[in-house]
DNA sequence: TAAGAGAACTTAATCGATTTAGTCGCTTAA
DNA sequence: TTAAGCGACTAAATCGATTAAGTTCTCTTA
């Protein structure tokens, strides 16, 4: 085991002080042509790296992106950790990613850990819990002390932050338009409970597309289950019941999972998909575009939403400090992917 | 914006010196236990976190684990990951997850950049063009600083490396042996070519299992696909002919996709899964899940596999250097998970 | 009463790099 | 002749923490 070379011992061996090492391998023109070229060819042949811990230190700057969210298992956070990976390597920044489970105390304690000299700034997408607590002191704090941060996805009012957005709204809007184009008329929602924000929207997109041609809500046609992000067997069962005991010709889903298990459902009861009833999800991943029949879905662009969050943030942090705070919110555009689960719209 | 508390800034506060701060936050008996009271209380007033790069610094050690993967997108390494996270939070340890999207130059480009200080040792999966070059300089210049390295899932031989594997012959001997006990005897696989290590050891497996009931292998109902990460039309076009050709009553398949696939097109034939053919696949995820009929699968445990090269590391980092040096390779269990794409056993 | 012990601090070295402020010898112009 | 100027280095401060090695001062005790 050979142990790693420094500046300092690159210049006992050369019998030169430390600074002349570091001046050489910088180029400096203090330096004679000589020197430095002995300096460098040394250096090459034992492969030197500075140490970055080191120079992070010097220069009270660390060039790594704190990702925090709540489950990387999702194929969405997996594209947009995609995305911010690759903005990242771009400009010379490293990426750390960590996860909170959706629970608030793991939040609270990795942004700590992050903030304590690990990291230049965050991008985070805030746990469910810290969301039904509304306690963001982490959140203030780490921007109290100079830290940018962006939100993305699921993000809280109220913090001195950039934001980068889903437009949820505008998503839904679109699936169920399709729905309604190509004839569905007595469409259902199935989504989430108010508290959570793309829940929400979604649903508000949802009634916005009803109300555009003139369609009446209806109460009984939006089931809201209190978990987005898995499928418990208490919300199969009132998927079961909501599908089974209103005739709908059209269901839309805030996630995947609700479509997969409404599709079974609608299977089961002997209904043909898409010719009696149609499907739509938000979020294009794996299962929609698997399933049998595959699901038509309105798909979130991951992978740009993480370019465009770590490329603001990379911004912010390279540009002069005194600069006005201004805060952005940007609305990552949506399409809609046909597919199997609905019918073709007939183009008057 | 306020700056962050250091022990100068502290010290100065309370005309103190810097050391007799820091004995005081670390309950040194040197100091007396008025001066100790006021210096924690102004630190805890104040918020005051140590500075990880300092201390990293001093102590030339990260309490980081770096880990690098393939591809974060395939659901397996996100449990993989998940089960890393998990036992480092545990014994205080943090995680750097860096992709290498297949390429060796982004592998070598991130070994170098966490190797230069920032962590302390390595988890990885080698990426499949590093596997085919055979080139594994940065592997054994990493281990040769006194790193410690842990490779899964796809790992190489001939490096001084700990290794945590999937017993894929295993597996997939377990997959078949099940159909062949429910009444098959017709069993074709899907597999990927020889020299994708994970494809042929499943192969293997599968051979194994026909030849401990006496059923003889043909090659015919061997399919070698050569792409194992995703399915291109080409695959696809493979798969139904395979499955169109021959007169099977059961089909293995090393990934979800190409069993999401075949059931798709055994649907389109118009035969009965499980009833007229069985069908089981290697790795158990959201797609096995979720597919309707959902599918019988080897599960990988990827957590669990995460947890334990985890802790393999860590101990490595924790035990003294001086120890002689033993590398171990484990072998994680599977297990099946029997769902709707298979008939029962009965147990005589 | 003076040496020794001990309490309670402070100084300074260290980790590995950068950078500002010297130092030293030699040339050159007034 | 001598001071200024310059080339080519080195010394030392700095980032933020830890810690071994001093330094005071007071109290005890022979």
């Amino acid at each position: 085991m050979k142990r790693k070379l420094t500046l300092k011992s690159i210049a006992k061996e050369l019998g030169v002080s430390i600074s002349t090492v570091s001046k050489a391998l910088r180029d400096s023109p203090e330096i004679s042509e000589e020197t430095r070229e002995k300096i460098k060819a040394f250096a090459k042949l034992y492969n030197y790296k500075p140490n970055n811990i080191a120079l992070s230190l010097k220069n009270r700057k660390t060039n790594t992106i704190g990702v925090i969210i709540p489950q990387i298992v999702h194929h969405f956070f997996t594209t947009v950790i995609y995305g911010i990976e690759q903005e990242a390597r771009e400009n010379n920044y490293n990426v750390i990613i960590c996860l909170s489970n959706n629970a608030f105390d793991k939040e609270v304690l990795n942004m700590e850990l992050l903030a304590n000299g690990s990291t230049d700034g965050f991008i985070l997408s805030v746990s469910k819990e810290t969301m039904m607590k509304e306690d963001y002191h982490h959140l203030n704090e780490v921007i109290d002390q100079g830290m940018p941060v962006v939100m993305f996805d699921r993000v809280v009012e109220g913090i001195q932050c950039d934001r980068v957005l889903i437009d949820d709204k505008a998503g839904a809007k679109k699936g169920v338009t399709h729905m309604i184009r190509s004839g569905c008329r007595k469409i259902g929602i199935i989504t989430s409970e108010d508290y959570v924000s793309v829940g929400r929207l979604r649903t508000e997109g949802y009634l916005d597309a009803l109300d555009d041609f003139g369609i009446k809500a209806d109460d009984k046609l939006i089931l809201k289950l209190d978990n987005i992000d898995d499928l418990s067997d208490k919300s199969k069962k009132r998927i079961e019941d909501f599908i089974t005991n209103n005739d709908l010709d059209g269901v839309f889903t805030v996630n995947e999972l609700f479509a997969v298990h409404a599709s079974r459902v609608i299977n089961a009861l002997g209904k043909k998909i898409p010719d009696e009833i149609s499907l739509v999800c938000f979020t294009d991943g794996q299962l929609s575009e698997h399933a049998v029949p595959s699901l038509t879905a309105v798909s979130q662009h991951g992978e740009e939403m993480g370019r465009k969050a770590a490329s603001i943030l990379i911004n912010k942090l390279e540009s002069p400090e005194d600069e006005e705070e201004e805060y952005s919110t940007t609305y990552i555009d949506t399409s809609l992917v046909e597919r199997e689960s609905t019918k073709e719209v007939t183009r008057r």
